[in-house]
DNA sequence: CGGGTTATTGATGGTGTTCAAGGGGTGTGG
DNA sequence: CCACACCCCTTGAACACCATCAATAACCCG
């Protein structure tokens, strides 16, 4: 099911012990999930203090999710929010007609639930076996309203989240094809590369109607420039994903 | 210059008396002049209460800009934030072989400077005469960190943002031409009509290059789309914008 | 092994781009 | 006040990129 590449950086560490809403928080000489917790430095709740976490692990749930499930549906209503502590989460808008835009990939440390109204504009499901921290979206909320450094980490991993919105924003108006591809693979790579070090392997959870759809383009288009890159030797085809052989002339794609 | 519909809608009011900043604030009995301003109630500001604007005013600092004047440059320090308002903006990122994506148009009561790092990531120039309130960056935050509602409010701002800018990556990854500018007209008409009231006029302070930039189109494509409109009696050719006649037609063009 | 899904590859065609020329409005200077 | 220049927009014709259609191949999982 899962390929070794997304095991080695994706998947969930089944050796991990299973998660329970914390209620052992209070308990002295109890350790804290959260302490625990492979994305305690990257996710938002970095900006809690050893000390304060317990009051936002109370809040939290643990979740798992199968491979391709979905965690909601746009439309639904928005109550909960979330952190990606393992694996990789699609996020995706549908149009009537069965059009689809993947609006983005969140894998472990993203929060997702920043640009909710009431109800969830787009759906999320789990692309491979997946872990995430739940969290009541009122309560939440109230919390950061109690805890300003939170509610500053929410609001700088809202800028940030426009900031990458706008540059995709660049490629899918303005970018070509090939320029399209190069530059998702790019920056994959490089989300990846805070969770899991630099590598030269890239782990793709995400099919390629997956990447098609993210790119405003047509499988058959990603196939076939991925696979003049594969005969060029600027990747190399890896189950589960790719290695990228040429960094230069893959860079050298973009122009920019 | 400026034609009859961006008089009456979008240019600065030429008899509001000139701002300066507010040194007065801590005068009892001096009206400040936030209490005036037209986008009080629309603006990051409106999360200041009366008694608290001053500190706000205080940062202020008035700005008046001719048509097609640069507001900053990508790359620039990114000293400054600011709020529209008057006029309007255009928000773009450029490629090294000239090719631009307009990321969005800001208009009165929008905040500009969310998606902000070190340096801008984006141009932002004027459309037509504009007016705009600017803060130190380094002192709005820092204010922002000791008035938490208008922390909150950045916050709010910051993911409408988000859920603006996903919308319009489905317009440029899975939209058609036609669909396209169809969604341009109609969401540029409805955010109009929060400044200044619903209205089948709508003007279009920005160029059709601009709107081709912001699309992901040429000009000639949104030229020959909106020629066919005007022959087909869905729109109007009004000076500085189009009024919309029949709109049951441009909103089907959207089929969703 | 076999069924279904996903990816690849090829042939053809359409939507929007590119290239090119002309129109219309506005501001300026004679 | 008119002439001219400039810019922006419009319109037409040819082309290109990528989509569509179709068939096969690879893969995964039951």
């Amino acid at each position: 099911m899962t390929s070794a590449l997304e095991d080695a950086v994706i998947s969930p560490d089944v050796e991990a012990p299973a998660r329970q809403p914390a209620i052992c928080a209070s308990v002295p000489g109890c350790k804290s999930i959260c302490e625990t917790c492979r994305v305690r430095l990257y996710a938002v709740c970095s900006a809690m203090s050893d000390d304060d976490i317990s009051d936002l692990e109370i809040l939290s749930h643990h979740l798992d999710l199968p491979p391709r499930t979905p965690l909601f549906l746009a439309g639904d209503s928005a109550r909960h929010v979330f952190t990606v502590t393992s694996g990789a989460i699609r996020l995706q808008r549908d149009l009537a007609d069965g059009r689809r835009q993947v609006i983005g990939f969140a894998m472990p440390g993203d929060f997702i639930g920043l640009s909710l109204d009431e109800n969830y504009s787009f759906s999320a499901d789990s692309l491979v076996p997946s872990s995430l921290c739940r969290f009541e979206r009122a309560a939440f909320m109230a919390l950061s309203r109690q805890k300003p450094p939170l509610l500053q980490r929410l609001h700088l991993n809202a800028t940030h989240e426009l900031t990458i919105a706008q540059d995709h924003m660049v490629v899918l108006g303005r970018r070509r094809a090939e320029e399209r591809v190069a530059a998702f693979i790019l920056r994959w790579r490089q989300r990846l590369a805070r969770v899991s070090g630099k590598s030269a392997n890239v782990p793709l959870p995400m099919g390629r109607q997956d990447i098609a759809d993210h790119l405003g383009l047509t499988i058959e288009t990603v196939s076939r420039i991925m696979a003049r890159w594969m005969r060029d030797r600027i990747i190399l085809d890896v189950p589960g994903g790719v290695r990228v052989l040429d960094d230069e002339r893959l860079s050298g794609a973009l122009s920019d």
